[in-house]
DNA sequence: TGTATCCGATACGTCGATGCATCGGACGAA
DNA sequence: TTCGTCCGATGCATCGACGTATCGGATACA
């Protein structure tokens, strides 16, 4: 904690900082006041100016809060499948979960990955977020279908791009039809022939 | 053309239905004004609020006319490919074609779809659109396979729906790293063995 | 060509959001 | 407890966007 920081300015920003995160998922950045989110947090915006300069640099601050996150649990998941079972069956099943709380972070994230495609700046800081996650991703997978005595014939980071891909389509279509689309079940239905059909037995040696 | 109604006005509107297809995909849709979408098309706010009685509605006549457009490109899209080659190679790409206009409406789609996502007319909307989409999907694929001699073993509309998690997930990233992922290449890289791991040849009687 | 109607331009009032300057209470060190 | 510093609240001035009422030119038709 910086010098002449008090203790209740960390709080304070955290509490912005999530209520930002609920107002921006409920009504998007842009339709969002500063206001709006002061209020939410049962703050005024003298609190907020005291600790953003503006809502962009809380959005970015809060989007690297979530990259962290994702990488870590990302993390996480590989080592708990690494621990238990080696089937294809149990790899589907972690990479098709999808907790109720990615929905506010999809929302976020959906509208600042339109950001990034209109501003350079704003798209490497996701390609930078993005590749750690790929990478991640990548790891798991290689690594599991070496245990299971299987390789990959496709590069893993073009894989990892495809998988991302199918669960962020994916999402998009299950937020917009629960009912007829249940979040994951793409990946439940397809990632296996899939992967079986991308990997070859490994040399014997 | 209704009765009392001069043919300028069919131009305007056209004029600003343009202008406006511009500017949301430059700026998203609350970022540009009202006045920003005149400008560029040339009027004044008198000739907006002559025309259409609010933002929201011409985004909606927006998204409908793009819509149309959408359904009927697949249907021509079915026909070219009965037309020539029967090789899964050809119907591989013309999946992956991404024509340059497509960048504008990617981002203007995907802006609706985070609406949608928070909104449940806006979702009934969006859900019967993509309906005939997949229907025309599912449409091509079976006519393709069966004349290969090939049939499908998954769900038709669900095999449409992974398809375009493809398409959108993979634009999505496409549009941030152009030199990372050309537009295009997750489909053209992953689609035929994919279809080939999910279909299976037809019994000969 | 004349005229009634349509359509887009102009001007104005309103409102919400913003950013800043200032103030008073809270916090931490002695 | 006291004092200096930190932090968030409050009040204010500004600005941009909105919607409407009204006006003048364009259009269609006789």
């Amino acid at each position: 904690m910086p010098k002449g920081v008090t203790k209740r300015r960390p709080r304070t920003r955290a509490a912005l900082l999530q209520a930002a995160l609920e107002t921006f998922a409920e009504n998007g950045f842009h339709a969002t006041s500063i206001e709006q989110i002061c209020e939410r947090a049962g703050y005024t915006r003298g609190a907020f100016y005291s600790n953003f300069s503006s809502k962009e640099e809380l959005f970015l601050a809060l989007f690297d809060e979530h990259s962290e996150r994702i990488v870590r649990r990302i993390t996480e998941l590989i080592d708990s499948v690494a621990d238990t079972e080696l089937s294809l069956q149990a790899l589907v099943e972690v990479l098709s979960d999808v907790e109720p709380a990615e929905r506010d972070w999809y929302l976020v994230t959906t509208e600042f990955t339109l950001h990034a495609i209109r501003d350079r700046q704003a798209a490497w800081v996701l390609a930078q977020h993005d590749a750690r996650l790929r990478a991640e991703i990548a790891r798991c997978l290689t690594a599991h279908l070496h245990r299971t005595g299987r390789t990959l014939s496709v590069d893993a980071d073009e894989l990892a791009r495809l998988l991302i891909a199918i669960r962020e389509g994916g999402l998009a279509q299950s937020y917009v039809e629960p009912e007829a689309l249940p979040p994951g079940q793409l990946e439940r239905n397809f990632l296996a022939p899939l992967l079986t059909a991308l990997t070859a037995p490994a040399e014997q040696r």
